[in-house]
RNA sequence: CGGGGCGUAGCUCAGCCUGGUAGAGCACUAGCUUUGGGAGCUAGGGGUCGAGAGUUCGAAUCCCUCCGCCCCGACCA
């Protein structure tokens, strides 16, 4: 990642910087989620960062599932005592705030003031924060103490409508995760036991990293009427009925880069989807501080000029002249590695014939070897960079997709098929076994979770789309009802 | 918080056992040469050796305390 120029650690521990390529990617991908939340009636909006402590107190399991994680302020003043710099006694907050690991609280407390009658429901709400979660071990994108995301959270009248709601919006990270990130996903249904805290059902989009563990890349969270009844959101139906209302709250955050690094990249560094690339197109002046260079410069110019004209996935064709004063080679390394999908190397005899010579960053080698393809100017802009980039986008999702189709093992019946699956070098590649089970609950399906973590293993998902019949529980023997997704994680 | 490892140049590390006052490669700066593709040569800049206390004529090196980081476990978008 540090070599890809997408972000380097900081001195606070597990808190990243985030370099201009890598923010220009989370830019990209915000962009266009943003653009597909509201194209689903939502509306942005911003709460504070702080949450009175109380707030977090009013729902029991929310308050179990974050208490360890949470950053508190108590003190709102320094002062110098003994020649060092600490919080002022005297500057105690009576009641101490905690930094938001996610919002349902203070914006519940929002929406039981906004919400008085069935006429102000659907209430559909999104916000784009940073959230703190003290995670015992950090690492980068995946896992820091502070990360960047969009937070949804609606209030419905009815239950059926909540659903609804929470599998619309999980369909709409896995589309986006797909068609945008190229990120092949199984949506599905999280077990009771990785349940978001508070929540009735959890839903997940689940990827599959290049050594095979599984990344949870985005939630959508069905809360039934717990957070309305903590949290007093009422209203008065058409009858004059006073109901509680159905919550929803969903998520996906920076980790979605860190899915994208680990999924596309290869030796040579990082492999970017064309439609998240801040740079689709950089085009490498070939300069050796002669007087041609001039030429080559203005060829290159007026390439760079024709191609942010053209338009690609539906938005203006992102090119870039990079001119920075160094050496030419070491400047076409440095976007191979940080990912740009075409790579132009612009030198005299180009500029002179009117060509363009390219490499691709999806299939970059032959053998050892770089490829370099070479075309007319006309050709290039005309036709090859817009398709180019669109059969690199599919050319990623396909890779992807084949690896993760070919993962997903089906067959394994008993837990020995499991231990012989999961047994053996830890970091040899491990895909997921799909197997059935009877969606155990209670001291069962903690006996299962105990199980299953001898071998490092969790469930990720039941796939949303499940078979006709099933085999009997590979845990229990009872009667099959549901397949799930068991493999590694991060 | 338990177990293991490590803090020396921007980065990766050698030197520590057997104390004598700082090294390499990469990166950086300059010059020359080279160049249809990740160059070579020469010269140079850069370090209170994580912090503090101790032993000693003398500490990166030995002793003690503290701080930080990494890996393995419990937690997790």
């Amino acid at each position: 990642m540090r070599d890809a120029d997408m972000a380097e650690t900081s001195p606070v521990r597990g808190a990243m910087v985030i370099k201009p390529w890598g923010y220009g990617v989370w830019e990209q991908l915000q962009q266009e989620l943003d653009r597909r939340i509201k194209a689903t009636g939502h509306e942005n909006c911003y709460f504070p960062l702080f949450i009175p402590l109380s707030f977090i107190a009013k729902e029991a399991e929310h308050v179990e599932g974050f208490a360890k994680e949470m950053a508190v302020v108590t003190h709102h003043r320094l002062k110098n005592i003994d020649g060092k710099l600490q919080p002022d006694p005297a500057a105690k907050l009576e009641e101490p705030l905690v930094v938001r690991p996610t919002s349902e609280t203070i914006i519940g407390d929002a929406f039981s003031r906004w919400v008085r009658s069935h006429r102000d429901l659907p209430l559909l709400i999104n916000q784009w924060a940073n959230v703190v979660r003290w995670e015992m071990r950090p690492r980068l994108f995946l896992r820091t103490t502070e990360f960047l995301w969009q937070e949804g959270h609606t209030a419905h009248a009815s239950q059926e409508e909540a659903v609804e709601e929470t599998m619309k919006m999980l369909e709409v990270y896995r589309s986006f995760a797909e068609d945008w990130l190229a990120l092949p996903v199984i949506a599905g249904e999280k077990p009771e036991n990785e349940r978001f805290p508070g929540a009735e059902a959890t839903y997940s989009i689940e990827a599959m990293m290049q050594d095979g563990k599984a990344l949870q890349a985005g939630t959508s969270h069905f809360l039934g009427t717990h957070f309305a009844e903590a949290q007093n959101i009422k209203f008065q139906d058409d009858v004059g009925t006073l109901t509680f209302c159905n919550t929803t709250s969903w998520g996906v955050s920076t980790r979605l880069i860190g899915g994208v690094i680990m999924t596309h990249g290869d030796d040579d560094g990082l492999r970017l989807p064309p439609a998240i690339a801040p740079r689709q197109i950089v085009v490498v002046p070939m300069l050796r501080d002669k007087p041609e260079d001039a030429e080559v410069l203005a060829y290159c110019e007026s390439l760079v000029a024709a191609l942010s004209g053209l338009s690609v996935f539906g938005q203006p064709l992102r090119a870039l002249l990079d001119t920075k004063k160094i050496k030419s080679a070491e400047k076409r390394w440095n976007w191979v590695r940080r990912g740009a999908p075409l790579i132009l190397e612009i030198g005299p005899r180009d500029a002179a014939g009117g060509n363009v010579t390219f490499m691709r960053r999806d299939s970059l080698r032959d053998g050892d070897k770089v490829k370099s393809i070479a075309c007319s100017r006309a050709e290039f802009l005309e036709e090859k960079a817009v398709q180019l980039l669109a059969e690199i986008q599919h050319g990623l999702y396909a890779e992807a997709k084949a690896r993760l189709d070919a993962n997903i093992i089906s067959g394994v019946t008993d837990w020995a098929g499991v231990e012989a699956y999961f047994s053996g070098d830890e970091d040899a590649f491990k895909g997921w076994l799909k197997v059935s089970w009877s969606r155990p609950s209670g001291a069962e399906l903690d006996a299962v979770e105990q199980k299953l973590k001898g071998l490092k293993l969790t469930i990720r998902n039941a796939p949303l789309s499940q078979p006709d019949s099933f085999a009997p529980c590979l845990f229990t023997g009872k009667p099959g009802v549901e397949e799930i997704l068991i493999g590694r994680a991060y």
